[in-house]
RNA sequence: UCCACAGACCUCUCCGUCGCUUCUCGCUUGCGGGAAGAGGAAAGUCCGGACAACGCAGAGCAACUGUACCUCCUAACGGGAGGGCGACACUUUCGGGUGUUGACAGAUAGUGCCACAGAAAAUUACCGCCCUAGCAAUAGGGUAAGGGUGAAAAUGUGCGGUAAGAGCGCACAGGGCUUGGAUGUGAAUUUGAGUUCGGGUAAACCUUGCGGGUUGAAAGAUCAUGUAUACCAGUCUUUGAGAGCUGCUCGCUCGAAAGCUUCGGCGCAGAUUGGAGGGUAGAUCGAUAGAACCAAUGGGCAACUGUUGGUCUAGAUAAAUGGCGGGGCUCCAAGGCAAUUUAUUGCCAAUGAGAACAGAAUCCGGCUUACGGUCUGUGGUAUUU
RNA sequence: GGCUCCGUAGUUCAACUGGAUAGAAUGUCAGAUUUCGGCUCUGAUGGUUGGGGGUUCGAAUCCUCCCGGAGUCA
């Protein structure tokens, strides 16, 4: 496994990159995770940045929302290792908020197998 | 055994591995090593502070707002400790004792309110009783004993007294106010004298004592980018103009609202010229060594505190504690073994779980609310020996 | 993170500053009218006044603690 780290720099954290994926970026549900993204050309940033996010509406306490979105980075990290590596290859910067929409928790094994399929679909959007 | 209350403690642990945040060391400057890394409530934002900006000539009153038995603790508090008084429960050898609890100043400073019922809800008169006038019906007056109403009815009982009655007088009992003595730092307790008998409500307005400038870390400071309608200075023009989470502010005249008195200072707005650098987005500081924690010892009934020694104990910014594998421990328990009282006790134990409430956001002291377990003490209850 | 405000039938609002059965419209249901339906008329239904505790003789109203919701501040 190639570089299974998860520092700050690939974190999406700028106000106007998380708009505009929030306003015109394209989305995918797998299960419980939902995925949208949106490819841009900001160059004080790396070639790839995730933002996690779980909704307050159906988890309204704060230690539900922090586990969650803790197991969802945990899955993204050990496995974003294929998409980064080909992004750099192709020359190309992409945006990806992942969302927790599940009404209840899963298992982290659950959890992982829908993550393999939402990174291959995004790796089959690298054109 | 169960229930209630009070107090203390804990919030699984260890190893490996892949990662996250901060600090630190090393060098090859983006990698490696090391250290640390959520709570008792981090919560609610209900109080009190620290800290910061703004305001402030000084002072008094008013207004607004909070608070309220006493003493002490504390940086401070509406918090806490101890005490007083009242209420309730239990108990009693009827002296009291124990436990729980109370927004516990003033209703005799004033104003208001007290529905329905009732004669009357606070200078009361419907029935009744009594007196006078009258043949009588009734009229005038006296009265608060009796009647019923209501949450609440003019201190209660007895005797005297009277036309009938009435604290009108007296005795006993009870309450209020003023005042003297004793005890106590004080609230208060106890006792004597005088006076008095005036319902409730202040979580109604209010009165009295004590306190409060306002706004809050999105406070505020600095940096880079960079330019206004904001700011400063000069000149000219005009009489009303701008601002506001702050007791709105300002020279003269008039007028409406904005509180007053003494007193100090000062023109406001628009245009234009020059200086200067606001907002937005970002970074750094604020910001983590403190009214800190632990231990020993001294003081105090206690809350708390003095001295000495030791420790460094989260600082993130879309927000850091997680994933996987293994061991131990605890709990639930299918089942197995042994013993006998044949339905109980003891031992072993696969599998499963590691909980309940819940995630720091400037920091402290409390309060309130949510909630799992262990131990100790007190009280109650039932059973067995 | 701070500050401010609100909560009454299924829905939209009342209830005169504490006074008794919490009222009106609309909705729903039933009946009448109509060949049938609508409109219309009549009647009924529906509330732990967000929840707990307190003050008071009496609380939707006053006080306090929670719960839920909304707004606002860079």
């Amino acid at each position: 496994m190639t570089n299974a780290t998860f520092p700050k720099s690939e974190r999406l954290s700028k106000r106007d990159l998380l708009r505009n994926v929030f306003t015109e970026g394209r989305g995918r549900t797998y299960a419980p995770i939902r995925v949208i993204y949106r490819f841009n050309e900001d160059e004080t940033v790396g070639a790839l940045q995730v933002c996690t996010s779980v909704p307050k509406r159906i988890y309204a306490k704060a230690t539900d929302r922090n586990r969650l979105k803790r197991q969802l980075r945990e899955a993204y990290r050990l496995r974003k290792g294929t998409l980064k590596s080909k992004l750099e290859e192709k020359q190309r910067k992409m945006s990806v908020v992942l969302i927790f929409i599940g009404k209840e928790a899963v298992s982290f094994q659950a959890l992982q197998k829908q993550m393999d399929r939402a990174l291959n679909w995004l790796e089959g959007k690298i054109e």
